[in-house]
DNA sequence: ATTATATACATAAATTTCTTATGTATATAT
DNA sequence: ATATATACATAAGAAATTTATGTATATAAT
């Protein structure tokens, strides 16, 4: 994924929270959107990916359609409707755990 | 370790950064001090903790001092000289960690 | 032409990290 | 007498990820 172990526990809201924002992505493009939008810091791998992804979509969190774009297959995920009511509930979650570690992390005032 | 698996990874620099701060704690001590600071939000287990001080001090990072109180034993941890160069390496990461979270999470100025 | 890189999917073995369960033992509060 | 708190420890299992591998097309570079 990247230097760090940092993210592990995290690709699953990270992926849902683009997916909000952007309406429907497939796999390829969400790796690339990542690491655009974090400067290459966070790469995800497609091994972690794809499982997630059709992990989500058997959940009930995720629906897909195929489309051809030239010869080459790609396929579309989208936020089901369950899957839209649990993204705000992990956004809160992610919230929480960042508010938290900043406490730990950084020296509370004395 | 709590609620939701986002934590997993974030354990080491977080006991680091608590040693570096204190000085000296014990196991017990770490798990308490945690569950304080974070309000409850964040709960280490004896079976993640406990092993990786463990694997710490094996790889250098910790020393370790037992001590009676009363008829207890307490096993005190701090940083070794490689700990404290490796304690200020691990929050720059967190606080890189962090941003790039939050650029994710939270949507972009359009 | 050929080779390397990018696009695009997928799976499987191995590793890492953590949870849950269990064990030992003393101290204190009910 | 019993439950809870303090204090250590390990081990089995679960979960998430890394690393490796596979297939296939498109494009850029040599």
């Amino acid at each position: 994924m990247n230097k760090t172990n940092l993210y592990k526990g995290c690709l699953e809201p990270i992926v849902m929270q683009l997916l909000r924002e952007n309406n429907r992505m497939y796999g390829y493009e969400i790796t690339q959107k990542v690491k655009e939008l974090t400067k290459g810091e966070l790469q995800i791998t497609e091994g972690a990916l794809y499982p997630l992804l059709h992990r989500l979509e058997a959940g009930g969190i995720l629906e897909s359609e195929m489309e051809n774009i030239g010869n080459r297959i790609r396929k579309y995920y989208s936020l089901t409707k369950a899957g839209k009511k649990q993204v705000q509930h992990n956004l809160d979650e992610v919230k929480t755990f960042l508010q938290t570690l900043n406490l730990i992390i950084n020296p509370k005032p004395a």
